[in-house]
DNA sequence: CGAGATTCATGTGAAGTATACCTTTAGGCTTAA
DNA sequence: AAGCCTAAAGGTATACTTCACATGAATCTCGTA
C-alpha cells in the first residue's frame, strides 16, 4: 500500500504541469487586467473623490458573469487602499459583500450582519431587530469622519429575495450620518435589473452607471495566455488548446472566469492521467466536469426538505408513466418519500415555493400552464444530464439515508 | 354555433405560528470590605 | 455594597402553515340563427 501511495506521490511531483495553480483560481487578483482599461479608469475616477474625503457617487455596474466586474472593482479599491495606507490616514473603508452566498448574505438582516462583520464588529445570527442592526452599523462608522465604500456583488440575486426597500434604506443612510459618508457600488449580472427597481432607488443608486461588455474570443485568448504564462510550466499548454478554451467560454457569453476554470480543471485532469501536456480532449472533459461539480455542490448543500422534493422530481422523471410532471404529481410522490423515510411532510404551499426556488437555481425548468378544465399548474422538467442525474441520486440517497 | 359562465388544480399573496435565538432586567447569591 | 450569575420577560428572523383569493383555458350552458 505504501509503495502504491509513493508511486502516486512521486508521479505527482514529477509530472507537475502547474507552476502556480493559484493564478487560475477564482479568488486570484492579477496585476494586470487586459481589455478592461476603460472600465477600470471609469471606476477609478468615480471612486477617487474618496481620497479627498468627498462623498463617492453611488455606482451601478452591469455585466454578465465573468466579465471582470468584481475583479476591476477590487483592483481599483485595492489601489485606493494602498494610497490610503501610504498616507497613513485611515478614513476610508471598503466593504465587499457577495449577496449571492446562501446562508451568509441572502436576507436583509444577514447582509447587514455581514457588513458589520467585515468592519470588525459582530452581530448575532438572529434575534436582533433589523433597525437595531442598522443603528449598530451607523454607530460603527459614524464615530469619525470617514468614507465607506460598500460593494454589493450580485445585488440582483438579493433583491429578488428581499424587497428593494433594503437598497432604499441604504441609500438614505447618508442623511443619518453626521461624520461618515457611504458610497454604494452595486454589481449586477442582469442588465434589466434596474428596471424592476423603485424609481427612487434607481435614481439614487444609479448616479453613475457602467456596463461591462462580454469578452470576445480574441480577448479571452489574451487573458488566458497571460495567466497561463505564470500558471503552467512552459510547453505544456499548446496555442490550439488556449483557443479552444476561449471558444468554449466565448460561447458561454464571454465568461472569463469560466475560461480560467476550464483551463485549471483541464490541467488537473491532465495531471491525473499522467499526461505530459494538456490536450484538447482535457478541455472537453473539464467542461462537463465543471458543470457537474457546480450542480452537485448546490444539490448536496440544499436543506433536507429541498432534497426530498428533488428526489421526488427525479423519481418521476424516471417513471415512464409520466410524460409531463405537474406540481400535484410531485407533491404526491414527495409525500410517499417522506412517509418511507420518516420525514415530516410539508404543505403543498411550501412545496410550491421550493419548486420555484429550484427553478431559480436552474436545476429544473418550471412553466406555469393552464390546462383548461384540468386547472392551472406548473410543468416541471428536470434540467440535469444523465450522468449528473446518477451522481445526484447517489448524493440524495446518501443524505436522506434511504 | 358562439358568447358567456363554469370549473378545475394550483398559483400566489397575506397573515399567522413555531422555533431558535437575542437583549434587558431583576432577583438571588457570593464576595470582599 | 458591589459583582456576578441565572431565569424570566420581551423581542426578532426564519421556515413553515393557514386562509383566501386569483388564474386562464377547456368545457359546459343556453340563447339564437
Amino acid at each position: 500500500m505504501a509503495q502504491k501511495l509513493d508511486k502516486i506521490f512521486d508521479s505527482f511531483v514529477e509530472n507537475n504541469l502547474f507552476k502556480d495553480k493559484r493564478v487560475l483560481q477564482t479568488n486570484y487578483t492579477p496585476d494586470t487586467i487586459p481589455h478592461r482599461d476603460n472600465q477600470i479608469e471609469n471606476v477609478a475616477s468615480i471612486l477617487a473623490p474618496a481620497l479627498r474625503g468627498d462623498r463617492v457617487s453611488n455606482l451601478f455596474i452591469y455585466g454578465k458573469t465573468g466579465t471582470g466586474k468584481t475583479l476591476s472593482v477590487q483592483h481599483v479599491t485595492n489601489e485606493l487602499m494602498k494610497r490610503v495606507s501610504d498616507s497613513k490616514s485611515d478614513n476610508l473603508k471598503v466593504v465587499y459583500i457577495n449577496c449571492k452566498l446562501k446562508k451568509i448574505a441572502d436576507t436583509e438582516y444577514r447582509i447587514l450582519a455581514e457588513i458589520i462583520n467585515s468592519l470588525g464588529g459582530s452581530v448575532p445570527i438572529t434575534g436582533l431587530p433589523t433597525d437595531a442592526v442598522y443603528n449598530k452599523f451607523v454607530d460603527m462608522i459614524d464615530d469619525k469622519r470617514q468614507n465607506v465604500i460598500l460593494i454589493l456583488d450580485e445585488v440582483d440575486q438579493a433583491i429578488k429575495k428581499i424587497s428593494d426597500s433594503f437598497l432604499y434604506t441604504l441609500t438614505r443612510l447618508n442623511s443619518d450620518l453626521k461624520n461618515a459618508q457611504i458610497g454604494i457600488v452595486g454589481i449586477s449580472n442582469s442588465l434589466t435589473f434596474m428596471d424592476c427597481l423603485d424609481p427612487r432607488v434607481r435614481s439614487s443608486l444609479g448616479e453613475e452607471e457602467l456596463v461591462f461588455p462580454p469578452y470576445n474570443a480574441l480577448q479571452l485568448i489574451d487573458i488566458l495566455r497571460e495567466r497561463s504564462k505564470t500558471a503552467f510550466v512552459d510547453g505544456v499548454l499548446g496555442e490550439e488548446v488556449i483557443s479552444k478554451c476561449a471558444a468554449y467560454a466565448a460561447r458561454e457569453h464571454g465568461d472569463a472566469r469560466r475560461a480560467l476554470d476550464l483551463l485549471r480543471v483541464a490541467g488537473e485532469l491532465a495531471e491525473r492521467t499522467q499526461s505530459k501536456k494538456i490536450e484538447e480532449k482535457h478541455i472537453d472533459e473539464a467542461n462537463s466536469k465543471i458543470e457537474k461539480d457546480k450542480m452537485l455542490d448546490i444539490i448536496e448543500n440544499e436543506p433536507r426538505q429541498f432534497q426530498l422534493v428533488l428526489m421526488a422530481i427525479m423519481d418521476l422523471t424516471e417513471d415512464k408513466n409520466f410524460d409531463k410532471i405537474y406540481t400535484g404529481n410531485i407533491y404526491n410522490k414527495y409525500q410517499e418519500i417522506c412517509e418511507k423515510t420518516k420525514n415530516e411532510i410539508l404543505t403543498q404551499r411550501r412545496i410550491s415555493d421550493i419548486i420555484a426556488e429550484f427553478d431559480m437555481l436552474g436545476i429544473i425548468n418550471a412553466d406555469v400552464v393552464s390546462k383548461g378544465r384540468q386547472g392551472r399548474t406548473r410543468v416541471i422538467k428536470l434540467m440535469l444530464s444523465e450522468s449528473l442525474k446518477k451522481k445526484a441520486r447517489e448524493i440524495l440517497l446518501g443524505n436522506l439515508n434511504i
